[in-house]
DNA sequence: CTGTTAGCGCTTTCAT
DNA sequence: ATGAAAGCGCTAACAG
């Protein structure tokens, strides 16, 4: 009751090992029409299905490719998880998942994990790359070593494969588009500073800002984590300073806790307070008020990141995306 | 530069490829500390990783666990996906996804692809069982040959161990709640009329609502979809036969696509048609109007889903939840 | 406690 | 075009 082996495929078919490898598996190798038949129809009868570890053994890699995101439960992961699983599957590998809840060391931990499984390649998502920077080079180089791939999605590193965000020119464009809707009195929760994402969007929103024209106050760019509870965090202290204005946080879902925040104070945003985000979080696109944000293609990004596993070393995609103006912005 | 194997761990130390094998793989047998000592510096030395392919070829079975959901873009399986992770981390596991978008073919595809991986165990989420069953159950049988574990979140079937989510009951709690409230004037977007999670949601609600001795008129449940688009459309039908009264989505998903469907109608959801969801997304918590539905533990679920991979054969969890009233059913 | 030695199931030269 | 046979790196009896 067994699995069958390839083995006993071969015995019933009446033909070699090497010839049952041969027609089962692609290879390049050419079968003869009758062999090939009788080999197929051994498999179907004993439902031959072959095992994965030997094979990846053999071949000296597996067919997977690891995903290693901050947090799987992040609709912004979530999105390009998705993408990265349906094109995975499109082309025949398999997905596994690790999460770092930003910590380098558990980046570090599962690029040795994947790499301990032979993965064809491994996706690294939003890869803060601050300090420690000379482990994660070493574990990548280890990685390449057995053959893998490794690409980025966020900001180029090193001329690894990219598929790069074009966060700060989105940014420069929403400052623009908000500035043309008649806001002059910004305000930003810009999120870690450490975080090259966080940075870029920042600085882009502030070069558009500086493109009409408009300045933005030290004290009015607040840092703070990149999440709901940052976000919320983040407006709190701005509002010992403000009441009104337009205020960017760099991510949707800090500003669902600005937004939370806005009303906690007793203010309507969008009304006293507009409000500004980054991302088009999905399920944010039905509520009131309507969030102007920045929409990112965020599955295509991850289709490509699986395009890029298999492409020219050094190959980069990058991928842009659009404002979209919603009543969180509208001028009375 | 390729990766070493033990035989140059062992080589180096001076010691047996078995005893190298003993120290750097969790074996029960011991091993002296001098040649530990030894075996550990040399592995460190030539930073050896296992090859796992290798190990698991030998094993007989892989550590890696199959979790299949219907779409990890999707919040619901997002959650559960998360706690599935963290614990499987915990245990040393390693976690590959498949997605179905709910087709049964490739949930078989998936569960034979696992097989064919000798994984431990598969986690299947919210399958829904109608026709193939036989399949599935064949499947199954197939993956418990290889010494794997089959867990299932949702609904039991046959003797599976399985995490129960007390949908009926929790629909009946929420449906009590919204009489208690003073609403006696009910509908029900049901969902697909197949999908267990949906029928229950929808009976435990009705026999909620009869203990209170309301009743619902057939026409005023309406099945659909189980997904954003299907509440929309769902209720854009609904709309058609009244534009007052609670509605009952069965997902926090639907939900939001009804409340669309509601504006775009001209009404305001929470005011003209009160608006009751299931779930609790997390990103809804922040929203306007709020939106009465019931908190699950999920990422709890996909926890104890890994912990019943290593638990007796047959047993079984449940997880309950709590409802959560909110401004979107509050009455005048 | 340590070492020897068979395999695990499959791919792939290397002959034929 | 087909088959024989040598590993791939590791684990687990089985002997000492």
């Amino acid at each position: 009751m067994a699995q069958p082996t390839l083995y006993q495929v071969a015995e019933l078919a009446g033909v070699s090992l090497a010839t049952a490898s041969r027609v089962l598996n692609g290879s390049a190798r050419q079968v003869g029409e009758d062999l090939k038949e009788r080999v197929l129809a051994a498999a179907q009868q004993l439902r031959y299905t072959a095992n994965g570890p030997a094979q990846a053994m053999a071949r000296g890699h597996s067919n997977t490719v690891g995903l290693i995101v901050a947090d799987i439960a992040d609709p912004y992961f979530t999105q390009i998880a998705a993408g990265v699983v349906a094109a995975a599957e499109a082309t025949g590998l398999t997905v596994t998942m690790g999460t770092t809840g930003r910590n380098p060391e558990r980046e570090l931990r599962h690029l040795a994990g994947f790499r301990s499984q032979r993965a064809r390649g491994v996706i690294l998502v939003g890869s803060r790359l601050g300090d420690g920077e000379d482990e994660l080079a070493a574990e990548i180089a280890a990685f390449h070593d057995i053959g893998g791939t490794v690409v980025l999605i966020s900001q180029p590193v090193g001329d690894l494969p990219v598929v790069e965000i074009a966060n700060q020119s989105l940014a420069t464009e929403l400052a623009s588009a908000l500035a043309d809707q008649g806001h002059t009195d910004f305000s930003i929760l810009a999120g870690p500073a450490d975080l090259v994402t966080a940075q870029h969007r920042t600085s882009g929103f502030l070069a558009g800002l500086a493109q009409a024209g408009i300045e933005v106050a030290p004290e009015r760019i607040i840092a703070g984590p990149f999440d709901r509870d940052g976000g919320h965090q983040a407006m709190e202290q701005l509002l010992d300073i403000t009441h009104s204005g337009c205020v960017f946080a760099v991510t949707d879902a800090m500003a669902l806790g600005a937004m939370a925040a806005i009303r906690e104070a007793g203010l309507t945003p969008g009304v006293d307070i507009a409000m500004a985000g980054f991302d088009d979080i999905p399920t944010l696109a039905d509520v009131q008020p309507g969030l102007t944000t920045v929409n990112l293609p965020l599955r295509e990004a991850g289709r490509l990141a699986v395009d890029l596993l298999s492409a020219e070393p050094g190959s980069s995609r990058t991928v842009s995306g659009r404002v979209v103006l919603r009543d969180s912005t509208t001028l009375p």
